[in-house]
DNA sequence: ATCGACTCCGTACTGCGGTACGGAGTCAAG
DNA sequence: CTTGACTCCGTACCGCAGTACGGAGTCGAT
């Protein structure tokens, strides 16, 4: 049982170390006690770490993930505050697709129209952007 | 005909002064002649920034405004071009929805498991998070 | 001639999520 | 007891697309 230093903890899952103490000065894990100086952590920090990573894959920001790691360690009902959180997030997602949909759709458009042979004159694609004028996206 | 300053510039596209100011850094607008040491513009810069912000919202990174731009100045045959760039940006933003609409699945799912009533212990989403083991996302 | 608005320039800062640097201190193995 | 790996800390930097600052100079109208 060696101790779990920041470079164990970080290897243990799978971050720099830079990266944890980046966490540590977010406040999203909280400091651990030195012995002589040096950060010496406890397992529940490398289920931390992985809470977080996980949360990321599933979108979650740094600051969303702060407020997850709150709420999953208070007592209080606060299982509604996640459900929201997360209500949010897909209603945040579902805007981006939106987005990312329409401007598919244009410059699919645009792709098909163009035939890609010869020079700039007439190419629809610059033609379009030139005369801002065509589908309306953002 | 008053002079096209830095100002009237930014107005007439609807930019700030210093983004015009950061175009020229970037390369994306040539500097153009100086009188008493003031900018002075053309018509044509005009068009040049419509041109960036309609690039934008079509998309389009500034580095990749800046090739686009060149395309269409160049005599070569560039539509070639300009059509493979339109491709790659397509592909790009397919990757995005892909990735967003697994997202969002994973997200519904959850959102649907929980009831949203009483405290963290046992909410599928946090759940989810601590033993990440659930759908794979990113 | 004066005044206010504008412009000049370099630099720093924003948000996001880290990554890199570098000199000093410390721990553990041989 | 030396050596090498690790850790400490603050700070700067990355990409992206700007935005902000501030002191000095200049233009146009009165």
């Amino acid at each position: 049982m060696t101790k779990l230093t920041i470079g164990r903890l970080a290897n243990s899952a799978s971050v720099g170390v830079e990266t944890v103490r980046y966490y540590e000065r977010r406040g999203l894990i909280r400091q651990p006690p030195k012995h002589g100086g040096f950060r010496e952590y406890s397992r529940d920090d490398i289920a931390r770490i992985h809470f977080i990573k996980r949360a990321q894959e599933l979108g979650f920001s740094l600051t969303e993930i702060e407020q997850l790691l709150d709420l999953s360690e208070c007592k209080g009902n606060s299982r509604a505050q996640v459900k929201q959180l997360t209500k949010e997030k897909i209603c945040e997602i579902r805007r981006k697709i939106e987005h990312l949909t329409k401007l598919e759709a244009t410059l699919t458009t645009l792709h098909e129209r163009c035939n890609g042979r010869g020079s700039i004159a007439g190419c629809p694609i610059i033609e379009s952007i030139v005369t801002r004028s065509e589908q309306s996206d953002i």
